[in-house]
DNA sequence: AAGCTTTGCAACCGCGGGTCC
DNA sequence: TGGACCCGCGGTTGCAAAGCT
């Protein structure tokens, strides 16, 4: 299934295309990108006018070299979540899903030494919903007292309540479902902790 | 200066899931 | 209920620019 239309023009973009997909965007909004290439006459598929305006035209869509905050919070959403670009971009105003990827890809996993590894779901049991909670002596309790994580020496008090906020905030968010799956598995198994020179990343891991 | 290699990133592809009829 | 269509995601590719020899 491929859908999105039939046009054939592929590869980049002309201002001349930037401009009749912007035109049309502002005077139908988004969504019916199928509709695009047949109301503008655009040889483009709908699915890759939906892309570029996702990623290059839309006006939220910030550009740049990315800030030592937004580095940081790319790091640690990805510890997290893993590679779910759509929920760390979701995290990052004004990053979207392909910058944070390609930022990944290109500047972090070679700067961490990480290397690409598949995707693992994660499995967590309703009914153990964790409360994350700094106890201030660098571990976390959830739920009934099962371990969390450790803190190390080069942590500060500040990265663990960051971190406990980060966890906090996906696990209560909407969009938890969708970063976290539920099973009747009482098994969670996040992240995999790993070090840097300067850092140490949490993993989670409670049975 | 020229040719080759590496890097960065825009864009494409395949797939899964949701919605509508 | 099932098929068609639409949307969005993550992985991958391809190409221009930059760097190197």
């Amino acid at each position: 299934m491929e859908g999105y239309g039939h046009a054939s023009k592929k590869g980049f973009w002309t201002a001349q295309e930037d401009k009749v997909l912007s035109d049309y965007v502002k005077k139908h909004g988004t969504g019916k990108w199928n509709r695009i290439p047949k109301v503008t006459g655009l040889k483009r598929s709908g699915k890759s006018c939906r892309l570029r305006w996702m990623n290059y035209l839309s006006p939220k869509v910030k550009r740049g070299d990315f800030s030592e905050e937004e580095v940081d919070l790319v790091i640690r959403l990805h510890n997290l979540l893993g590679n779910r670009w759509s929920l760390i971009a979701g995290r990052i105003p004004g990053r979207t899903d392909n910058q944070v990827k390609n930022f990944w890809n290109t500047h972090l996993s070679k700067k961490l030494g990480i290397k690409k590894k598949k995707k693992s779901k994660v499995s967590i049991s309703p009914e153990s919903l964790p409360i994350v909670e700094p106890t201030g002596t660098g571990q976390y309790s959830i739920g009934e007292g099962e371990k969390l994580a450790h803190k190390t020496e080069s942590l500060s008090t500040g990265d663990l309540t960051d971190f406990a906020s980060i966890m906090h905030e996906g696990i209560m968010s909407d969009d938890f479902e969708s970063a976290f799956s539920f099973a009747n598995s009482s098994v969670f198994d996040l992240c995999t902790p790993y070090f840097t020179d300067q850092e140490c990343f949490f993993g989670l891991s409670f049975n």
